[in-house]
DNA sequence: TATATTGTTCGCTTGGTGTGAACACATTGT
DNA sequence: ACAATGTGTTCACACCAAGCGAACAATATA
């Protein structure tokens, strides 16, 4: 079985290649504008036209960017790489389906996400009923902090890699309720694991409670959480107390021994 | 409403920067090898390991790549840029539900695809019955010529178009069936455009049929096309030429209306 | 412990990146 | 129709840094 290992945040400071970042904040920078000029981007950027230019001609012809109209945009030749990602783990396909039942079990949002530099991940998404939004957001990161699957992420990760992903992105307050104090943080983890569950009650954003639940590889290392969120009118009482947990525990077991026996 | 531009292969011999595209190799080597350490990637690249270190130092930096145990792989942020993509056009978002419904009024495999540097990408795709494996292939390009979606969209580009894609990619067989005589093509994408929609009889695989559907934009642009395919021996007589057929186009005209007045 | 292999660091050289200004081209307004 | 504005494109230049290979450190393997 292939080893799921924990994904630091080196501290390298070995020597980099200039050029590539200026594409990557340029292919950034595409995103964040939802398509640009050369004028535009060279602005934004702060860098001579003639420089964007290049990288420009670069990423074009490499077929990763597309002129569309007077615009550049992203191409899709990064969703070829980024489903790879998906795709190539076994265990990140098998959680697609879950998710799935999941948010028609439940009518409300589900999600599997996982770790990456300290911040969580949505691997698959899916919205109650039959909504049409369903990949909103794939691929966008959060904290672990203030979400219900990141706390359950963060709760089975070692000691040291929880603190130094502490240090380096800290406990910023997205709510009231956030907790933006490792003491209290630390006492809700040890919570989570004695529960085998994580809530998460309005402290990333309000009006908003979720339930999450780690996935443990077989060699105990969390390969990521399963959660279900929901409006707090309807996420109280019993259906969020026992109802949604039982739920989650029952898909988090069996989706652990899926990855036992099939990986 | 929105312009749909064509993507066209530039042929800019502007410069271009060149550590870029070495980097964009070790990302594709990266996934071509599953992942892979910096000797293997500087063997397969044929280039010096200490030039493979400094590339995988920067996009690690970045946090694009990943280390997992002893092997450096494809980061989750090129998901999120391919997500983008997806997402940013409201058509193309809108085209996923209609696949799905596709794929459970036929119980095959439906998709969507659109037109990029003169080949077809999956955008969309799902598999009928309760299938898991329903994101394969997301991103992946295929031949415009020897697919049902791909000659759909063919058919719709501007002649001048057509030429150029036909002189840069050609008509390379993919089975015996496959239209390699450009002027048995053109005179396939007539029919095509009399008829409003396109067959594929194992033209790129054996034993696969396909039908598929252009939607053509408001000024008349052609989009992308949508397709259901399946196995010979279930797709023939009135259900491949009637059945699916006018499924198809009713999809198709009911999506173009929706593009029209919601975009 | 010895041996092979992988990753990392280090100068060195050359070529290429980044720049601004000048140019061509398109788009807009009058 | 013609400025006028803004866009993209090209160019020569200066200086940096990308790529290299060899030596070194850190692993994994025998």
């Amino acid at each position: 079985m292939r080893t799921i290992g924990y994904i630091m945040p080196s501290q390298n400071s070995s020597r980099t290649v200039n050029a590539t970042k200026t594409s990557f904040e340029v292919i950034e920078a595409l995103r964040e504008l939802d398509g640009a000029g050369i004028t535009d981007l060279a602005n934004h950027l702060d860098m001579a036209k003639s420089t964007v230019h290049s990288h420009i001609s670069t990423l074009e012809e490499m077929e990763y960017i597309v002129k569309e109209g007077s615009k550049y945009e992203i191409g899709f030749k990064f969703l070829r790489l980024g489903e790879h990602t998906r795709e190539q783990k076994k265990a990140y396909r098998m959680a697609k389906p879950i998710v799935k039942q999941l948010a028609e079990e439940t009518n409300e949002r589900s999600q599997f996400i996982t770790e990456e530099y300290g911040l969580g991940v949505f691997v698959h998404r899916q919205i109650g009923q039959n909504a049409v939004h369903t990949n909103t957001s794939i691929g966008k990161r959060i904290y672990l902090h203030s979400t219900g699957a990141g706390k359950a992420i963060l709760a089975h990760l070692p000691p040291d890699r929880i603190q130094s992903i502490l240090d380096t992105i800290g406990l910023p307050a997205q709510t009231q309720n956030t907790i933006t104090n490792r003491e209290e943080l630390y006492q809700e983890l040890e919570k989570i694991r004695e529960r085998g569950y994580a809530f998460n009650k309005e402290e990333g954003m309000d009006g908003l409670r979720t339930v999450g639940v780690p996935i443990l590889a077989p060699d105990n290392n969390v390969f990521g959480a399963f959660s279900v969120s929901g409006p707090t009118y309807r996420m109280n009482g019993e259906r969020l107390h026992e109802q949604i947990p039982n739920l989650l525990r029952g898909k988090a077991n069996e989706f652990e021994l899926k990855i036992e026996f099939e990986l």
